[in-house]
DNA sequence: CCCACCGAGTTCCCTCAAGGAACTTAGCTG
DNA sequence: CAGCTAAGTTCCTTGAGGGAACTCGGTGGG
């Protein structure tokens, strides 16, 4: 919860932002992926503060990124999982993570690898486009008004 | 610049957050991407207050993603331009748009749509394994300790 | 020459969220 | 009954975000 609203704006980048822009987020997000589960681990997991740990718990769960199930009655317990929506964010988080992998990593090389289930080998993820399956990149890309765009001004 | 550090962490998802994980980033990149350069029409643009945008553009300098170079002297002006760096944070981008696309947008549908120059076509992003070739989430992905991984305590 | 203007910040002040630590609650467990 | 555990909640301090006004260097007009 930043200061600004930015899931107002007419832009899917400002909106997800408003989901998991703010600090720590994603952080759970990956910790919830990689299966830490419950409050207290995550807490020792990130070091967060317990107050803004319970804020964004709260709010990813109604943002129905999260879900908040009971894993046993007597004493009732929860723990948190990803929704679909929630695991789609996963992918974004690949993203990022093979860019930090790449630019950020140092001499010691990435901190993680992911292995590709199918093939069974350690790789990157690389972006295709969804209508001719070939490589896709922002370079690649013109961006066009969608149906959703704001009306603009007449031709001045 | 959020409390904690996230850079230190030996996590590439927390050290890209790092980068560009405060408010405001992203939107700032994604129009410089679409082509918004100077200081007072990213102002305008966003609505950002002038001096987070200065701060911001400065430590995105800071972090090479982002290069200031003069677009003309007498009198001299700046521009900001994305480096390599830049340009691949906006494949990221574009997957967190893919996101918002897909569960954010509404009944208006997508305020925006990314045609793929090569094929002409208004497409998203679809994820691949960079070995296989073959599509890959992180559904799909088992995360491994990588060479840049903490060392662990032996086996308790 | 003087004044207004423009781009690109910088400074000042206020408010509200992040961080930390301590406290709470409900239900086991010995 | 005392203590423990999971999962929050409350309180306080600090510092980042927001807005508005100010600055600075150069330019163009009268």
């Amino acid at each position: 919860m930043q200061r600004t609203r930015f899931g107002d704006m007419p832009c899917s980048i400002a909106r997800t932002w408003n989901v998991i822009g703010e600090p720590w987020s994603p952080l759970i997000l990956r910790d919830i992926y990689v299966g830490v589960r419950r409050f207290d681990d995550l807490q020792a997991s990130l070091g967060i503060s317990r107050k803004v740990l319970a804020e964004r718990l709260a709010w990813l769960v109604d943002q129905q990124v999260l879900d908040r199930h009971p894993y046993t009655n007597r004493p009732t317990r929860h723990e948190y999982v990803l929704t679909p929506r929630g695991a789609e964010l996963c992918d974004a988080l690949l993203v990022l993570a093979g860019w930090g992998d790449r630019w950020l990593a140092g001499e010691d090389g990435p901190p993680a690898l992911f292995r590709h289930r199918s093939c069974g080998e350690a790789s990157n993820v690389t972006l295709h486009c969804s209508h001719c399956d070939q490589p896709m990149t922002a370079a690649d890309v013109d961006v066009l008004d969608g149906p959703g765009a704001p009306a603009r001004e007449e031709t001045p």
